[in-house]
DNA sequence: CCATCCCGCCAGAGG
DNA sequence: CCTCTGGCGGGATGG
């Protein structure tokens, strides 16, 4: 009577399943990775870790990053034990950057071998000694946390090294490095690492409190490459190893040249849709506070209406459910009528933008920036020619959308193929799904840039490099293109993208002082290799077949 | 089933 | 009192 259930998420999303009982779909459609500790705490570190950035506020970073503040608290907190933070003042942060950090270790290994000493006389607590490995571990962590705050516990003589609020995170953060510094010990698992620096613990509740903060700082740690997990040699256990500072990790800006194949798990624009699973406790009042309201327009809750934008376009679909996240609304239809309409679909860039770890804040300011550009764009396209930079804008714009398709094609298609080696028929066709919905946002984007640039851009470049720009840029995307086809679809683009591209040389060749700036774009195109299918030797064949007869045609002229 | 670890309540610290 | 911090542990998630 009293207790009524607290409400659900508010949306009728539960489809109208009769039966109470019989276990029914929990509908996350995100992933829990897509939130971990680290991700934020890598998207935290490409936000700021650049040049000019002084300070740090913590409303800025929780808006721009779409999380609960209680969250940046925790990165800050890590980040600080290892110099690449300092608080300034409340809300306030001075960054510091990558270069502290050999500093601080050094601090720390210092400080550490101090602690040790200290540590020895004061620890007397034992019944066996049976510590096999004698590392150190570093203490002035007060054992035992009372759960009856009686208060003043009184404790022995030496407390006041003892902070008195210190009790977590930043310091267990350093003990934690101090354990690899200090020691031999490369290879450390967290329930070791949690024995080590807690005393002593028997109490399994409060080990498996410490553990759980390790994991956070295990994951905050391995995201900026400072360790790694990997597997204790022994045994079979997760552990973590450290590596040290070698040089910060690479961001995933859009870079004009290549990217660098995701090597793990950092991608910052994937696709991810949460539909609104949030369930912020003081409805908007928190949420209001914190959104700056500078932009304008599309901000306000543009996800989900956007979302609904879509949905309704093309009858009321309900979600699709499934291991991956939803992806955002896609047309499966033909878009034949795309051209007539506008030459691009704004809100439609828009809704792509989202950066991954969106909740309920704004995004980024470069998003910010490139939407509104995109916009400025779709109005302006017939009256005026950009400039280089509106160019460069441009396609970083168009940049940023395709890499957050391609990189979860590429995904998604490995694991295709070991489900399908496995045989779990099941998941294959789930994913089958997913890799054509992908595909199809993929062509959706290349046509966008093929119209966009045919009918407007081209025609109205006045320069040759321009017309260079915007011709390797359209093979570009039919490369890209090429990557999500088959068949003949693939020969097809593969052929479009070589053609474009000579004619993009030979504009260059002839108008531009030098440019190798093709060499490597085709270079890749050697590497077009596939399946084991015959396709490939057939397109292999094409391709080479078409850059000879070029390079000689080059030759002449 | 068990290893991970996200979420957010709520108690202190400031102001 | 209000806001900023951040300890702490329930319980969901993924393997």
């Amino acid at each position: 009577m009293s207790d009524l259930p607290p409400e659900k998420t508010n949306m009728e999303l539960s489809s109208s399943s009769s039966m109470p009982g019989s276990s029914s779909s929990l509908h996350h459609s995100y992933s829990r990775k897509q939130k971990s500790l680290g991700l934020l705490c890598t998207n935290f570190l490409a936000l700021y870790n650049r040049h000019g950035i002084e300070t740090i506020g913590l409303d800025d970073a929780s808006s721009k990053l779409g999380v609960e503040r209680r969250r940046i608290y925790d990165i800050v907190n890590v980040l600080e034990s290892v110099g690449v933070l300092t608080r300034r003042a409340k809300n306030q942060y001075t960054w510091k950057g990558f270069a502290a950090i050999p500093a601080a270790l050094k601090e720390l290994q210092e400080e550490g071998a101090k602690d040790t000493f200290h540590r020895f006389y004061v620890n007397e607590n034992v019944k066996g000694s049976d510590d096999e490995d004698d590392e150190e571990e570093s203490s002035s962590q007060p054992l035992s946390t009372s759960q009856t705050d009686t208060s003043k516990p009184s404790l022995p003589d030496s407390s006041k090294i003892d902070n008195r609020r210190e009790k977590s995170l930043g310091l267990l953060t350093q003990n934690f490095i101090k354990l690899f510094i200090c020691s031999q010990a490369t290879i450390i698992s967290l329930d070791e690492a949690a024995k080590l620096l807690l005393g002593d613990a028997h109490n399994t509740s409060i080990m498996r409190t410490k553990v759980r903060r390790l994991y956070d700082i295990a994951n905050v740690l391995s995201s900026m490459n400072l360790i790694e997990k990997t597997h204790t040699l022994d045994s079979r256990k997760p552990a973590f190893k450290w590596l040290g500072y070698n040089g910060e990790p690479t961001f995933t800006l859009s870079s004009d040249l290549m990217m660098q194949a995701e090597s793990k798990k950092r991608v910052f624009g994937t696709d991810l849709s949460n539909v609104s699973v949030k369930r912020s406790k003081t409805h908007d009042s928190a949420t209001e506070r914190s959104l700056k309201m500078k932009h304008h327009a599309i901000a306000e809750s543009s996800y989900n209406r956007i979302f609904d934008a879509h949905e309704s376009r093309h009858g009321s679909r309900g979600y699709e459910f499934g291991p991956f996240a939803p992806a955002t609304g896609t047309y499966p239809t033909a878009p034949l009528e795309d051209s007539s309409k506008r030459a691009f679909d704004v809100e439609n860039l828009v809704s792509d933008y989202r950066p991954s770890y969106q909740n309920q804040a704004d995004e980024a300011e470069k998003y910010d920036d490139m939407v509104e550009f995109l916009d400025k764009v779709a109005k302006n396209v017939d009256t005026a020619e950009l400039t280089p930079e509106e160019r460069n804008l441009l396609s970083i714009a168009y940049k940023n959308l395709i890499a957050g398709r391609r990189a979860p094609l590429k995904r998604t298609r490995s694991i295709e193929k070991k489900e399908t080696k496995k045989g779990n028929t099941n998941n294959v066709s789930i994913i089958k799904d997913h890799r054509v919905k992908i595909e199809s946002e993929i062509t959706k984007i290349c046509d966008q840039v093929f119209n966009l640039i045919d009918s407007h851009l081209l025609p109205s470049a006045s320069t040759a490099d321009s017309k260079v720009f915007y011709l390797k840029m359209t093979g570009d995307y039919h490369r890209y293109l090429s990557d999500s086809k088959t068949g003949a679809e693939k020969i097809k683009a593969v052929k479009r993208t070589l053609e474009v591209y000579k004619s993009a040389q030979a504009i260059a060749l002839n108008d531009l002082p030098s440019t190798n700036a093709f060499e490597a774009a085709i270079t890749e195109m050697h590497g077009v290799r596939e399946e084991s299918y015959e396709e490939t030797a057939l397109i292999t064949n094409l391709i080479l077949d078409r850059i000879t007869l070029w390079t000689d045609e080059l030759k002449w002229s």
